[in-house]
DNA sequence: CAAAGTGTTGTTAGCGGTAACATTACCACA
DNA sequence: TGTGGTAATGTTACCGCTAACAACACTTTG
């Protein structure tokens, strides 16, 4: 028995005109006459109108909406990303549409077809490997795509991102002038960035004559894997003195396992994070990490998105976002003068 | 020159048949003939067909999809009920339209009616006061709506929270029994939760003859202003001993702010928090907190709706989740016997 | 005073699917 | 051989809104 909502058809009946008046009374009020608007103002309020964008998106194949497709929502990364993208579109009247694959090739060309299929005005979607059905799917919707995360992808989509090798390779680096030899990667979820980052780091162990080890695991990084990581590693690479991680997340667990153990950061071990998450300034040490403008390649990519959306040229572009290397304490073994 | 997404139309040219053939191959291929299978198939392939949701919102007002609204994203507590309702809708093929209205009334308003404009099935809001507008839009808008976070919400919507004042009242006598009596209440971001939780601290305070004092700020909270706030509390009262915070990240910040002081934790001060986030089992020393169960708030608000959208009978209900209040090491200032 | 505005409201058609009903072709059986 | 059944496909109408055009009642103007 739930009533259906009012159309403006039900508006205009109960006024006495034609459901195009109240339409245009809605939209251009100025057309109306005096005389009516203060009824129909009357009839949209008692009948508790909402207009239906149903219609208009059928007819227009706008929506008004922007789909945002990414892996994971456990990453507190993406949970970033989202920030920045709402906070471009939201002012501007867009709506998000979230969707997320699991990291899973079949899940994510699904997703595309659904945002597709609810008319969504863009797209942003994560740097990933897509398959060919969904590659020439983004590529045939018509519509403002733009693949974020790494700047180093070789879709031909727009692009927003970092370098994540670079960033790693320049880490490791940075730990190296530091005194640190024996370094380790610690990595989880074993994504395209991911990979991009341990290549990175190997180049940078590589060049220096060190020897690359990596510890690794397919599931998700939390701060429990990276004590449990620390743990086995003391055992498997008794000479290790540095630990680069993928995550902040990981960073922290090993810095504190190595707390509990009465390992001394630096001195025994230097730790790295990647992300540079708020808590990673707070803690004691600080933690080094590489700080990613997570939350500005969501809002540039949504602002990217409204001028596209907007009708300006579309070409293909790429867009590498800066990161920072932050020499935190929790490397800082040893002084060095400014390479 | 942008082409059009194909139709039905299209495919059914292409093949020489009717559109509704082509559409009774993609919902209930057995009713079409053997013969033309592969060549709507082929068709449908070749064009690039993905299907549009709109009309069939506008004909039958469902457009599986489940709106979300929260008020804010930048709080990791949202993220995480986020992704446990996400959980649940995707793999039943519901889509989620995320909005929020940063504490605004007005724009919760506005949010509430863009996402039944969009003719969504359900909708996930959080615990907050509405405008008598909103209120009634809720109430009148045909689909089951679930107000999650609060369980002591006197809306009259189905309700999943928690009991945030009993909580608070909870870990606050926890504080006390393990020997703080001076304990100073952090909080941020006023909301409806967090005044509750304040009001719990009070209960326990008075309860036990002590006085209550409340640190707080309208701007959300974050590592750096628990720093800030310890800082600021050493001299505002030079007696304190224990610290209650509204959420993790506060009580984080100051734990560190404290041990850069050489303050001890719990001797000198015992710092709980709220929410229970992974790195306070992770950290040294563990982190007292209360823990919520957030993605399981998610989960459950998805799964009811899912229920109620399939019709279900949709009484007001209120969920009351349990809580945990977790005695970490940071308040164990003195061993007390089970109460 | 007729022709030409002007301001206001109405009418029609269409967006892309699908439910419901109609049609057609073919076969089986009395 | 005609009747009825069935499987495959087609036709029509509708969901709610708005662009485009039509109609009408007044004014204004030459």
């Amino acid at each position: 028995m739930k009533k259906k909502r009012p159309t403006l058809q039900d508006v205009a009946e109960r006024v006495g005109v034609t459901k195009m008046t109240v339409s245009r009374f809605i939209r251009k009020p100025d057309q109306v006459s005096d005389s009516l608007r203060d009824k129909i103002q009357h009839a949209l309020d008692d009948l508790g109108y909402i207009p239906n964008r149903a219609p208009d998106i059928l007819s227009k194949s706008k929506s008004h909406a922007v789909g945002v497709l990414l892996p994971s929502l456990t990453n507190q990364v993406f949970a970033e990303v989202i920030r920045g993208i709402e906070t471009v579109l939201e002012p501007e009247g867009y709506q998000t549409m979230l969707a997320h694959f699991g990291y899973s090739q079949e899940l994510e060309e699904q997703r595309i077809a659904t945002l597709l299929s609810y008319n969504v005005d863009a797209l942003i979607i994560s740097e990933s490997q897509h398959t060919l059905k969904a590659q020439k799917m983004l590529e045939n919707a018509g519509i403002p795509v733009i693949e974020i995360m790494d700047s180093t992808s070789t879709s031909p989509l727009n692009i927003i991102g970092i370098n994540n090798s670079a960033a790693a390779r320049e880490m490791t680096q940075t730990m190296i002038n530091h005194g640190h030899r024996n370094i380790v990667y610690f990595a989880a979820r074993m994504d395209e960035r991911t990979l991009q980052k341990i290549a990175g780091y190997k180049q940078a162990m590589t060049a220096n004559g060190l020897t690359a080890a990596v510890k690794e695991t397919q599931s998700a990084s939390s701060f429990t894997l990276g004590a449990k990581f620390l743990e086995e590693v003391l055992s498997e690479y008794p000479n290790i003195d540095g630990i680069f991680c993928t995550n902040d997340d990981l960073a922290i667990g090993a810095l504190y396992a190595c707390q509990k153990k009465g390992l001394r950061v630096p001195e025994d071990i230097g730790i790295a994070g990647f992300h540079g998450h708020d808590i990673a300034r707070a803690m004691v040490p600080l933690l080094a990490t590489v700080v990613t403008p997570r939350e500005e390649m969501g809002r540039l990519a949504a602002q990217q998105l409204l001028k596209n959306i907007h009708g300006e040229a579309r070409h293909a572009s790429v867009i590498e976002l800066a990161y920072e290397i932050e020499c935190g304490e929790s490397i800082r073994k040893i002084q060095i003068k400014k390479n």
